[in-house]
DNA sequence: GTCTATACGAGGATAGAC
DNA sequence: GTCTATCCTCGTATAGAC
């Protein structure tokens, strides 16, 4: 049995090895890629954080690209899950519109820094980094169910494409601000589990209301 | 007179003088710091745009922070001149709100660049580079405006603070997002003059629905 | 005021030992 | 797999002529 031991520990020394490494990175990557966006991340920046060489970056991912790749892709398939699995379809469209929102809003609070993400993704790099198919965005689902809505005559006579920006203008754009309006004079935790909800709460309220036909 | 003439002209060769080149050189750098902000900003970009040499932007700002910050000064500045002179304590909590939205999206309509000025600032610089304070800052007069409306019952019961956040959302996203909605399918020009309209009137009305009490 | 040429530092990426 | 040391490109900023 010492033997066997023995024989796994071998020569390994490393603390950290693997999976474990790569994991730390992209946690690492994708709070440095938030915040500065592709071109103004700095790997170095991210090593530094994760407590492992810089050159690990380069030997699990080949690039930066590589890695902010990496990055991209697992945000954007948070996101696509949270909402596919939904049924929408199958619900009225006060029902579906509830639903979808209150995922969304779930998901990005599990993840405030997903918003920012494809923010600079969209800003800075026009999406060069990420081509979704139409068939994996996000909106879509969105602009079908402002549709039933509007040609059932529950919601008002709004625009779905226009309107589905706006709505989620009105869920993303609280995570996208949060970092400056921390500097408020209450100090208020905009990322706390209670504004997080509230939050939630209030703009799911706002938009149900907006587009009900009254 | 061929004298004076004489006299004015004299030795003066460059075809571009003075104010102009430094007017340029602010134009060039918006559209370059709306897309990348500060860090990923690269002033040989700005002078490519504005045919002018490099060196210019040392010589007029003398940083690539100077400028920036006359950036975004200039950006602020136009915000919060749209808002001021509105006289909104005079008028009823709706009306306030309606013409608040107005030139707010009237000013951003005609400067799409604002509002990925000042994210690209939150986020990346956590609003370093320009502390406003609480009086002069747009968001400020929002809130004051849903106070007034819930106190009177107007509006609904909504929370302030959270819906100013969410409502500015609603109205600024869509220039946020511009960029990479332009992928879509139609090719939707987002800021064409009839979209930007639509967007307004679109915006607007969302909001109002959204907080009138029912 | 405007240009060209250049010094200098920061950061991405690689080599090679362990 | 993980580290250290190094290379090299790119971009900011300056010097100095016109």
């Amino acid at each position: 049995m010492a033997q066997t031991k023995t024989e796994k520990v071998k020569k390994t020394k490393p603390v950290r090895d693997a999976e474990a490494t790569q994991a730390a990175i992209l946690a690492a990557a994708e709070a440095e890629f938030a915040q500065h966006g592709f071109a103004a991340a700095k790997t170095e920046a991210i090593a530094a954080k994760t407590k492992v060489a810089k050159s690990m970056i380069y030997y699990y991912f080949q690039d930066k690209e590589g890695l902010y790749r990496a990055v991209l892709e697992r945000s954007h398939a948070d996101l696509l899950q949270a909402v596919q699995k939904l049924d929408l379809e199958q619900l009225s469209p006060e029902i579906a519109l509830e639903n979808f929102l209150r995922s969304l809003l779930d998901c990005v609070s599990r993840n405030p820094k997903l918003p920012t993400i494809m923010f600079h993704e969209a800003v800075q790099n026009q999406g060069k980094y990420y081509k979704k198919s139409s068939s994996e965005n996000i909106d879509a689902f969105l602009i079908a169910i402002l549709e039933r809505g509007t040609a059932a005559g529950v919601f008002r006579a709004i625009d779905p494409f226009q309107s589905a920006i706006n709505i989620m203008g009105t869920c993303l754009f609280y995570f996208i601000g949060a970092g400056n309006i921390q500097q408020f004079p209450q100090g208020k935790r905009l990322l706390s589990k209670a504004m997080l909800e509230k939050h939630a709460a209030e703009a799911i309220a706002l938009i149900l209301a907006g587009v009900r036909q009254s």
